[in-house]
DNA sequence: TCACAAATTGGGAGCGTTCCCAATTTGAAA
DNA sequence: TTTCAAATTGGGAACGCTCCCAATTTGTGA
């Protein structure tokens, strides 16, 4: 990737050349409206705000002229003021490989994109490439009467931003458990544990030889899912093989790669890391002549609205998508308005039982 | 990290028996650094800016003073009397059902945010998924102060948002031609010309009967792509037969089901209009014992830069991805800059030849 | 050294809001 | 009708910045 960043300063903001838009149709402020509806400037406001008390009559009239005159508040006035911006910053750090293949970005950007949205918030996205990218994010994000909360998608053992952001007091919702949670908020799933349920639901249904391919183990899902594995296999009295645990990436290719591996130590089941590492091991095991689940059973992890075509259908541990942007908009909101706790949430998953595992009993 | 977030006090500033919150460390402005270096609040400003007329002396000693203090200018107040937001939207309009599927949608996100960031702007995301969003959406893109200017996806037929927007003024280019384009800037890939020529390709290499899966015919994508396609033929003095064009949506499924449908009118070579679709027909193919390419060449459009994993390697028609960004940005620039002139670019494909098509002579 | 143009600097005004407080109006009880 | 508290309304000040213009300083040539 080509791209040229060049040095950029760290406080020179530089400002375009001065023009006054005229362009747009609706010039008029709150003391035009108070002019036309024959009150005052408070008055407007207290009207446009919602406020208590303004009788019927002049709430009345002066909603009318607003209508007729498509009036709207100037945002930026607004935010000077009253120190709220009511926007908030997504930032997608070093996601650049995966953003294309993986439906996981999208679908977070569209949760939280929703839960912004239903709270009168507008969504801001910084993607970040890399290192200096990090350095341009975070002075953006920290400007002054520029966003009022950031969400951060945890990213690797490395990860800098988010203590740079938790030292800088801005507001912060971590998107997936990050490596060091002392006071910091975030949201995850219950990977530990979704992955341990999902292990013992194959040890119920007769498996015997349960393979892995993880997650990378520089982060901390990759991690968590893994250890939810070997809990899984511990609790019920099943030893640990190195041979049966590979190191994927997330993506179709290290599925297929790590599934090419494991069927030479012969699992009677595969627990993938994410559906689309499952894809690539159904893909590898086919090749091979295989058969899911007749020969191995599969277990994916995400479960997105839109299934992968192939057959057959994914066994699966359902993410809780929705809940995932809400849960974190509740935390971010409450940590604007300052109530000064740490939230650290786990939402629950939910294992949904499909084609790709077979009962051995 | 021992940061106690949980401790962090609301610092109330008592000034003139009013109360401002104050969350962020850092709460000076122009004034104080000002009185810290001992000039006015205009020669900061102005060296801030990087004005040009301050003497290099008393310029250093700001510098210093603000690099000390972290001052960064208030966004807000800023915004307020420059009447510039430095922050672009984009809207994708009833995107929710393919958003998860097509990696049109991160891509074409991750090239816009790119361009924004180069350019100094902020990228806000807007998603619609009907038409009560579209009238929420609208509303706020055109609040003052709030958007400099908006790209927007080019939607369906029907689709009331784009001539809405052009009628509120605000400096607007259209990601992929709209149906009404008089008047209004837009950014497309020059798809009629990209197919034509690939249908060429594929007749010189001794093709006789080609088939296509087209994208839906109620977006111009869709019709450009199929324009493309009957263009190729005639120019090539090839018969244009019913049978031989079926009518996807551009994602896997219905290239699988376009391919089971097409192959029993037994072409030699299948255009079809995304990878995505490509997929879904050598999936097909591969199903009734069809080879790829040696039975049926196929061609798909798109090459985003993360391939499938499917063999054969797609020969396929690559959008400029980075392009595409980069010169939506530059017109928005432009429009916003008001140069009153209406931009409307078609940017060159590239046609990719890989293992899905073979040379028939 | 002086005069005068050029470069640099400072202060006022204004952007469109919100909030506070004081002024005015309303309405209910006496 | 009068009285007085409650409800409503209006105006000033402030938010932090940029721009304009006037004041001051600097530098140059005679």
């Amino acid at each position: 990737m080509g791209l040229i960043l060049g040095a950029f300063p760290i406080i020179y903001l530089k400002t375009h050349s001065r023009f006054r838009r005229s362009s747009f149709l609706n010039n008029l402020n709150l003391e035009d409206i108070a002019k036309k509806s024959g009150v005052s400037r408070s008055t407007v406001s207290r009207v446009v705000n919602d406020h208590p008390n303004v009788s019927k009559k002049v709430r009345d009239r002066v909603l009318e002229v607003i209508h007729q005159t498509g009036y709207q508040p100037h945002a930026a006035a607004r935010a000077l003021v009253s120190n709220k911006s009511m926007t908030c910053g997504l930032i997608l750090p070093r996601t650049i490989d995966s953003f294309f293949a993986d439906p996981y970005f999208p679908s977070l950007i569209q949760s939280i994109a929703r839960s912004c949205g239903d709270n009168d918030y507008t969504l801001s996205l910084f993607l970040s490439g890399g290192e200096e990218d990090e350095d341009r994010i975070f002075q953006r994000v920290t400007r002054r009467g520029f966003l009022d909360g950031v969400f951060v998608q945890s990213g690797n053992l490395g990860e800098q931003l988010i203590p740079k952001i938790v030292d800088s007091k801005v507001p912060l919702v971590v998107l997936g458990r990050p490596f060091e949670t002392e006071g910091v908020n975030f949201v995850d799933v219950n990977n530990v544990e979704a992955v341990e349920s999902a292990i013992s639901y194959l040890v119920e249904t007769g498996h015997k030889r349960i393979a892995t391919i993880t997650g990378p183990l520089v982060t901390a899902v990759g991690l968590d899912r893994k250890e939810g594995y070997l809990r899984g296999l511990q609790k019920n009295g099943l030893p640990v093989e190195a041979a049966l645990i590979y190191e994927g990436d997330f993506l179709e290719q290290s599925g297929y790669e790590g599934g090419l591996e494991l069927i030479k130590h012969s699992p009677d089941a595969i627990f993938a890391a994410s559906d689309r590492m499952a894809q690539g091991v159904i893909r590898a095991l086919n090749e091979r002549g295989l058969s899911v689940p007749d020969d191995v059973s599969i277990v994916g992890f995400d479960d997105y609205p839109v299934q992968p075509p192939d057959v057959p259908y994914l066994t699966s541990i359902r993410q809780p998508l929705l809940d995932f942007g809400n849960k974190a908009m509740e935390i971010l909101i409450s940590a604007i308005e300052n109530s000064g706790v740490v939230h650290q949430e786990y939402l629950p998953t939910k294992f949904i039982v499909r084609q790709s595992t077979k009962i051995r009993n």
